[in-house]
This record gives C-alpha cells, structure tokens and sequence, in this order.
DNA sequence: CCCTTACCTAGGCT
DNA sequence: AAGCCTAGGTAAG
C-alpha cells in the first residue's frame, strides 16, 4: 500500500472500467502551491473539493485526485481501460502534473522580482501560490465564452452539462460519473444551441455553436491552435477575435492559459477595480477599449516577463468565497429538477433514436 | 474612438 | 413578494 493511500480518502466505490491508472507525490513547498485557490480560482472549471483540502478534477481523459500537505503534492490517477489499451506507452503522471501546474517556474523567484516594483506583492498583500495552470485550448475556450456576464459557480455547472450531454464517459467514482471535455467533433450537431439553450447556457448557446462550426472548418488545414501559438500575441488575439462571443477579455485568457502567452494580462472588472484603486488609474463608468488596453498593458510592463502569472494571484485575491444559504440550495435544486427533466426527455429522444 | 443597450440565468438583496 | 442588481463580457448600433 503506497504512502498517498492512507493519506487520501479511501475510495468507497469504483465501477465501470475505471482503474487507478498511477499514484505517487511530487515535492512541492507550500508557498509555490496554493491549490485551492489554483483549481478553484476560475481558471479551470474542472476541479471539485471532495473533502477538506481534496480535490478532484478532469485532465483530458485523466481523473486526477490531489492532496497537498507537508510539502508534498500526492497524486492519484485513473482512467478507463479503453483508454489505456490505446495507449500502450505509459504516461509518466508527476511530468504530467508538472507540466500542468508549471512547477519548472517557480513563484518565489517571480515574487521576489515582482516585489522590486511592486509593494502590492511586498506584506503578502497578494497571496503566494497561485499558479497559472496549462490547459487544453478547447475547453478553456468555450469555458470563457461561457464566462461572461457570469460566476464561477454557474460557469462551472454549465461545463459539467457540457461534458455530461457530450464527452466520452471516463468512469464512476464514489457514484459520481466524471466525463472528458468533448471534441470538435462530438459537439458539432445541428441541435447544439437549441440543446444549450435547455440546459439554460443563456445567449451563450449561440457563441459555442457558433465557435464549434468555426473550428471546425478552420482546423481542417492544419492546427488551429498550434498555429495560433506560434503567431505573435496581436495576431493571435485577431484570430481569436473573429469567433462570435470572442472579444478581447475572453481572448486574453485564451492567450494566457492554454496558448502559452504568460505575459497577457487580461482585464476584467476586478483587475479594473485594481487598476483604480491600487494603481492611480482613472475610474471610468465601464471598460472602453481603449481603457483596456492602457491597464493592460501597464500591468503587462510593471509584471513583466509573466505579467500573466501575476494577473492570476491578485485576481484571486479578489473573488469573493461562497457562502451556501438555505434560499440558494432550494433554488440549487430547483434548478437541477429542471435540468433532469430536460435530460431524461433527451434520455428518451435518444433511446427512440437508436430503435 | 466612446457610449448604450440587449442578451440568458441564478443568487443575493431590498 | 416582486423587482432590482450583479456575476471574470460581447455584439450591434
């Protein structure tokens, strides 16, 4: 029995063809890692806390569960049978994890960088350990066409519809079915908005059908998005832009978190609020242009070489914790009796379907 | 360029 | 209790 075993919960239940793929732990001191506010933050809407500083999310065809504690991070993965018989080489899961938490940059020395020019990140006025993960293009981008006008927790509902309705079923733990983000192809039928639509994504429903047709003929040629990361950040950004529901927000982390480009600095309402407050800039009634990109790229001069990195932390810093009332959770459930209702109609569309 | 307005939805607040 | 506001914005005029 490994060490992590007796540190992560045990696992009551596992069926289908899930299997424990990997497990093991990487040093990693606790001022490089914040996790909760890493996975949780609004980066990534994959991650869940199973239990008090547990936490599980999806990595591509991974299922991945994490505790750090004693400077160590363990690590336990799974994934399906199918998927390990396609792949016959194994996947070495702590170079997998470091590349996904970019542990090959260290956040003390950018700290210490930052902190010259910055008294902000001087006094931990700014928490350490905030990461900017790698992530997967898609998903990351349709995560942030669905982040507008929005919050996490919603943000985060939507995604898990998405890849329920849509992904390639990985497997059940613990009674919970956990599925991989879907590709192009899976997600280009004639009915995606409509779909979207019932599953209450608002006037979001249009950009992602919209984004999906898009893709789907731009990446035809080559890679869409190999391409993009090696084009310059302005005119990755214009090609982002031309996607409905793309505008230069959402573009912006895009370029930040699954294109390689650390030193964006995306501007929302909290880095704006920062930008007045903390920064002596003008207060404005709301973000034109031209005001985004004047905040923008100050913070990209003062941060630099990973403004990005930068952006992440006293983002974080900004959002507000949940808190869970009794008139939220009933209008939770209200809210998930309406969408069962919408499943088993489709369930039974389906089942028709296949007859 | 800047400014408005509409856009979906859920949760919090009054 | 119904109505307003906001939540990591964007498009169209």
């Amino acid at each position: 029995m490994s060490s992590l075993q007796s540190i992560l919960t045990p696992i009551s239940s596992q069926s289908n063809d899930l299997i424990e793929y990997s497990s093991g732990s990487i040093p990693v001191p606790s001022k490089e890692l914040n996790l909760r506010r890493t996975v949780l933050g609004g980066q990534s809407f994959r991650w869940f806390e199973e239990s008090e500083n547990e936490f599980i999310g999806i990595v591509q065809h991974f299922l991945i569960r994490l505790k750090h504690n004693n400077d160590d991070l363990h690590y336990v993965f799974y994934t399906n049978e199918t998927f390990s018989k396609i792949n016959e080489e194994k996947v070495d899961c702590s170079k997998f994890l470091e590349n996904y938490f970019q542990f090959s940059i260290r956040i003390s020395d950018l700290i210490e960088k930052w902190s010259k020019v910055d008294q902000r990140f001087q006094n931990e006025q700014i928490p350490s350990g905030i990461r900017l993960l790698a992530q997967e293009p898609l998903e990351n981008l349709i995560s942030f066409i669905c982040s507008s006008n929005n919050n996490v927790q919603r943000i985060t509902k939507m995604i898990q519809l998405l890849c329920q309705q849509y992904g390639t079923l990985i497997g059940t733990l613990n009674n919970i079915d956990y599925y991989q983000f879907p590709t192009i192809e899976q997600l280009d039928r004639n009915d995606l908005e409509d779909n979207l639509r019932k599953l209450q994504f608002g006037y979001r429903a249009r950009y992602i059908q919209h984004a999906v047709r898009y893709l789907k003929n731009e990446t035809n040629d080559s890679n869409y998005f190999d391409r993009l990361k090696n084009l310059s950040v302005k005119d990755a950004r214009v090609e982002l832009r031309k996607i409905l529901g793309i505008g230069r927000k959402v573009a912006d982390c895009i370029l930040l978190m699954s294109l390689g480009k650390q030193n964006v600095v995306p501007v929302d309402t909290h880095i704006h609020s920062i930008a007045v407050t903390h920064y002596g800039h003008e207060k404005k009634r709301q973000l034109t242009a031209g005001n985004y990109d004047d905040i923008s790229t100050f913070f990209e001069q003062l941060w630099q070489p990973l403004a990005g990195w930068a952006q992440a932390a006293a983002f974080s810093n900004e959002l507000r914790d949940e808190k869970t009332s009794r008139t939220k959770l009933n209008k939770k459930r209200r809210s998930e009796e309406k969408i069962d209702r919408c499943l088993s109609v489709q369930c039974k569309k389906r089942q028709r379907s296949s007859k």
